[in-house]
DNA sequence: TGCGACATTCGGTATAATCGATTTTTGCCG
DNA sequence: CGGCAAAAATCGATTATACCGAATGTCGCA
């Protein structure tokens, strides 16, 4: 049984005619009529009463042609499926974003977003870089905002922007006259980190590698006070328990009122926030959408990289 | 697009892996694989991601397969109906009947066709034999039960059975004492006809053709008191108004104690009653099934033509 | 008994389906 | 980094199918 066949018999039923429905499906009459016996030898029933006159319908016939034309409503259905779904820009798509940049990315990247494909609705997953990439490969999510370094077999990457880090004391910090901070003198002070397991934190370690020498008291406010999330470290710091490391585009208006922000001296540490996606994902438009909209999305203090 | 396409789209959804797909539809890894490829050409849309670790679906390719799988469902069904259709003895028949058969005829044929064939139900339809026939060539009945001449293009015909006609007349009639009735001798009194088109009055009228002769007077009894059926005439045989002759078929039991019954003298006029079905109708094991019946009916006092 | 209208059958041909063998891709691992 | 293994894609050849035009068969009709 071909889909071929069954628009035949739906046609010989319409037009009650073998000649003008083979005319009315492009075909020779001989071409319909054989397959139509060919669809009625397999099926074991006979479809039409043929008579010079004219054709009409046996009872089982009725009920095939009848049937046939649902298959081939059915059939419609899967051709306007795929014609909706030909738009990259539409239906949702499933973006995964760190912890240290979801709160801050997403206010801006989702009106750039909305501007740009105002079809494709987001599904947000915020975890750690593991875990998304993790997502990424077993298609829980599509695409993924994390920073480097990250090598994932099957998963393609695309540069967003530079991230510059920052240092953030109380209020009244002695390092507020400062002009700049030297890396090597975090060491000096208690610096709160975020839990293991966010990237940031080791790029906060790698930044300032002494922190993270084995020599530390076990008991060490270092070690005690890892903050679950950058608004907490934040009030932490603001609090006076210590120093911290910042990422630039968390800093808000409202943290002037608390804390005190100063550049690292010299060359500035930086993280690479980048895009991943399955190599195979096919909807490519919609992650070039992605990286426009992030482009687009004016993220104060950050070297764009597009 | 065709069936096999989407038979294979919905096997490399179920088995996530386009070697056991093509494993699973019979056919070599290379042949599903160009096919899929050709229907996502046609569709213009990835349904599958492909990598080396395993295969999926993307979020139109999961729309599309469970809308293919609906289609493929509906085919099945397309399948049922044509292995239910194949039993020529299921399903409804549309069976003509003329008027002075059918009160007969159906009481002893339905009993004896629910034994042959349980699972068709008769859909009945009492009629002249003209309208018969035309309802017969328009598809709007399948079979038809009437009395020669029967003689319709694309029509088959099979014989039942010869049926004699008697004398019916009131009791006391002076023809009760005769042994049988010769035909000419009708034309001595007010016979009672059936109302034109009724293939019965034509019969009788030949039996006789004395009745027919345009002599008779405008008001004469045999113009007016035509029956509207042989039950009326029956009864107004009996109230006295005139004699009759009915087909051996519609006398009861009950007419012993209203009418005389006498056969005719000489060669017995009789009908012949015929099956009747267009050429092409191929529910010829239907048909055979109806002739069996009224074979086996037992009808009193007819000669099976079987 | 031809005639017309139509369905069916018949050869021949172009297209498509399918296969086995091969190549390419890709992740993996020493 | 280079070979290995697995899987999909590609290739070349073969087979099956769809289709056409022409011829043939069927049937009702005049």
């Amino acid at each position: 049984m071909t889909l071929t066949e069954l628009r035949y018999i739906v046609a010989v039923a319409r037009e009650r005619h073998f000649g003008r429905a083979a005319a009315s499906c492009f075909v020779s009459q001989p071409t319909l009529s054989v397959a139509v016996k060919k669809l009625e030898d397999e099926l074991g029933v006979t479809l039409f009463e043929r008579s010079a006159g004219d054709v009409s319908l046996t009872s089982t016939g009725e009920r095939v042609v009848e049937q046939a034309q649902r298959v081939l409503e059915e059939v419609q259905v899967v051709k306007q499926l795929a014609e909706q779904g030909k738009d990259p820009l539409a239906g949702p798509l499933r973006l995964g974003i760190i912890y240290t940049i979801s709160p801050y990315l997403l206010p801006c990247l989702i009106p750039a977003l909305r501007d740009k494909a105002p079809q494709m609705q987001l599904l947000l997953e915020e975890n750690y870089t593991g875990r998304l990439a993790e997502m990424l490969k077993q298609g829980e999510i599509d695409v993924a905002i994390v920073a480097e370094p990250f090598f994932e077999t099957g998963v393609s990457t695309l540069q967003l922007y530079d991230e510059p880090f920052v240092v953030a004391t109380p209020k009244g910090h002695p390092w507020e006259k400062l002009k700049a901070i030297d890396a090597n003198q975090l060491a000096e002070e208690n610096v709160l980190l975020l839990s293991p397991g966010n990237c940031f934190r080791d790029h906060v370690l790698q930044t300032c590698p002494d922190l993270n020498r084995e020599s530390l008291p076990a008991g060490s406010l270092q070690r005690t006070l890892q903050g679950s999330s950058l608004t907490t470290i934040r009030h932490m710091v603001a609090g006076g328990i210590g120093v911290t490391v910042l990422p630039i585009t968390s800093i808000t208006a409202a943290d002037d009122a608390l804390l005190s922000i100063r550049p690292f001296a010299g060359e500035t540490p930086t993280r690479r926030v980048i895009l991943a996606w399955r190599k195979n994902f096919p909807r490519t438009g919609a992650v070039e959408a992605i990286r426009q909209a992030v482009l687009a999305s004016g993220l104060a203090g950050v070297s764009f990289l597009g």
